[in-house]
DNA sequence: GTGAAAGCGCTAACAG
DNA sequence: CTGTTAGCGCTTTCAC
């Protein structure tokens, strides 16, 4: 039987209650409950009181729609359920909470025309700033102007975009790969391939740039085609397999822009014969906890995912307070660490 | 140096603004926008395409206020970052999104007194339902009773509490944990020990049940004191070891609530010297993505998370929607699947 | 230190 | 089918 659910039916109490049965005006109740400095310490505590023994709770929608904010931040991420997202979530969340903000949070799943819509979603539910991380397709900025015009704060991590005056959150995702190819040069490799996400993203152009970089450095040699283009689906490993037999030059170090992708590259080669390290040395990029279980245990870069979200949450709420330093916000470069396990050492 | 930040400058565009403009009154606009029946096509396409072409954007909070509802629905889960629970998320996005409603979400970091506040933050941000997995340590659902005194729809997923008319989405965590002891059984398996999280979580005592219940019928056995309650964190996996190593009777068999623990317990069992599943089998529960990357790939119970949130989505907004079958709704139990692998076969 | 009153932008009952 | 109008609950000048 299908039937209309039923309505609260419990009454509201408000400050006009709370003003009446006080004997006081509705503005003094609405100042004592905001700790205005122009009322007399009684009165607070008597509205204070009151509000709590009838159980007062303020209305939201009439505060923002007076004060014309929200006191929640929205937050738009490629996909919720990823270690290193969900990560990044936890850390804003955290400080979100805990400076009395709430957190709208919605995925772009990879998608601009998502992302597009997610923004405007996010722009009519009156944010009071936003945090995003770029879906893998997007490539222009127009959905994002309108929080500019506004002044709304924005700000990217990780897959960020260099838009003037927007801060952003990053590692330097050059370096840890240049680090990361050097390392594999160290441990013997002389031929070092790169596969990694869509270059239309600042994290995987800057990676390959930083493989690039080492392999001129130490070796003279950079071949473009040892760059491969990847969607980092694990059902699409057995290309890489394909790829790495059918190589001319034997394949020996493999530079992969991503854990959960590498381990399933391990999985995958080790099936079609090859040895870990021995035959190929593999280094991933998260330190994804499976990095640690897999055998062999995962070479990888550290890549502080709870500490951005912490950051993150943590400036764009000065921001919102006031109270920044305008000039030295524009970005946050976190620290990576190479953490060198069994998969690239004999 | 610091500054204030500015604030916005855009006028906003009101249906007032579109009214005057278009010489009509603003409770026209109102209902041409929100497509009421009782408006002449003209009339609302021609509001409609003055409103695109001004820009106007709804206030949702003007909105919200007016029509006392929010049109956002709050989430709490115990944590973002697991793999579980940012797949169920993902779920909950989806269909939230694609119903026009926003997501708060927050996360009680398996404390009750968090989930309290969390509860309370919620209730003040005026969310139309909630939707929760409880924490570890929750106990009593005194903070819940608010929700539903006010007949705000209440709806738990996976951990759960049984408070009559509060629909739940769970597994039949019993019946899998019946399934995988009896798996383990049938491989031949004499002495198996189930290690589990708190037992104050139904999750965790029906799958205590289970393990008992396939114990008594197939080996008329059972010794409780092969119940290990664990707190399921990697860092204490040597608590495991040490227990296994100084079992009087060899143990040969591990039926364990977790994968991401399961899989740390197989890793650390190898280094202690044990072979999987030559000495030990081990079935893990969640069929986490990482079961197949390891060595040996571990026999797990799939869970269907992404199907509970959006089978959570879907049902909360059936009910504020107001088409919904209230008989029914009570309980969705859905179909898990013993997924066979290396960890318990020969 | 406190009160009166004018909004904030939208919805919905009522009237026509 | 459309307009008038009274709120929704809170904030915030402007007086006193």
């Amino acid at each position: 039987m299908l039937r209309k659910v039923a309505l609260p039916y419990m009454k509201k109490v408000t400050i006009y209650d709370l003003a009446k049965s006080l004997n006081i005006s509705s503005a003094t109740v609405s100042r004592s409950l905001n700790n205005h400095p122009s009322i007399s310490e009684k009165t607070r505590e008597k509205v204070l009181a009151k509000a709590k023994e009838v159980g007062y709770r303020t209305n939201k929608f009439a505060s923002n729609l007076s004060k014309q904010q929200s006191n929640t931040i929205g937050v738009i991420v490629p996909k919720l359920n990823s270690y290193f997202m969900s990560t990044v979530l936890s850390g804003i969340e955290k400080v979100a909470n805990d400076n009395g903000y709430n957190l709208i949070i919605s995925q772009s799943l990879e998608s601009k025309n998502k992302e597009i819509l997610n923004t405007k979603t996010l722009y009519d539910s009156g944010v009071d700033a936003l945090l995003v991380s770029l879906a893998y397709e997007t490539d222009t900025y127009d959905h994002f102007m309108r929080f500019i015009e506004q002044k709304i704060p924005l700000l990217f991590f990780d897959r960020v975009f260099d838009i003037p005056n927007c801060p952003i959150i990053v590692i330097d995702n050059e370096l840890a790969a240049y680090e990361a190819t050097e390392h594999l040069i160290q441990q013997g490799c002389k031929n070092i391939v790169h596969i990694s996400g869509n270059f239309k993203r600042n994290v995987y152009t800057e990676r390959k740039n930083g493989y690039k970089k080492a392999l001129k450095e130490y070796t003279g040699k950079f071949n473009e085609a040892n760059c491969v283009e990847h969607d980092l689906n694990p059902e699409n490993v057995d290309e890489i397999v394909q790829f790495v037999k059918s190589s001319k030059k034997k394949i020996d170090g493999l530079f992969i822009s991503s854990d959960t992708f590498a381990v399933h590259c391990v999985k995958a080669l080790q099936n079609a014969g090859y040895k870990i390290p021995e035959d190929i040395k593999i280094i991933g990029f998260n330190n994804d906890p499976i990095t640690m279980v897999i055998n062999p245990t995962l070479t990888t870069i550290d890549y502080p995912g709870y500490k951005m979200g912490v950051l993150a949450g943590q400036s764009i709420i000065n921001h919102l307070k006031g109270n920044i330093d305008i000039e030295s916000a524009n970005s946050i470069i976190l620290k990576h660490k190479i953490i060198t396990r069994e998969s690239t050492q004999l």
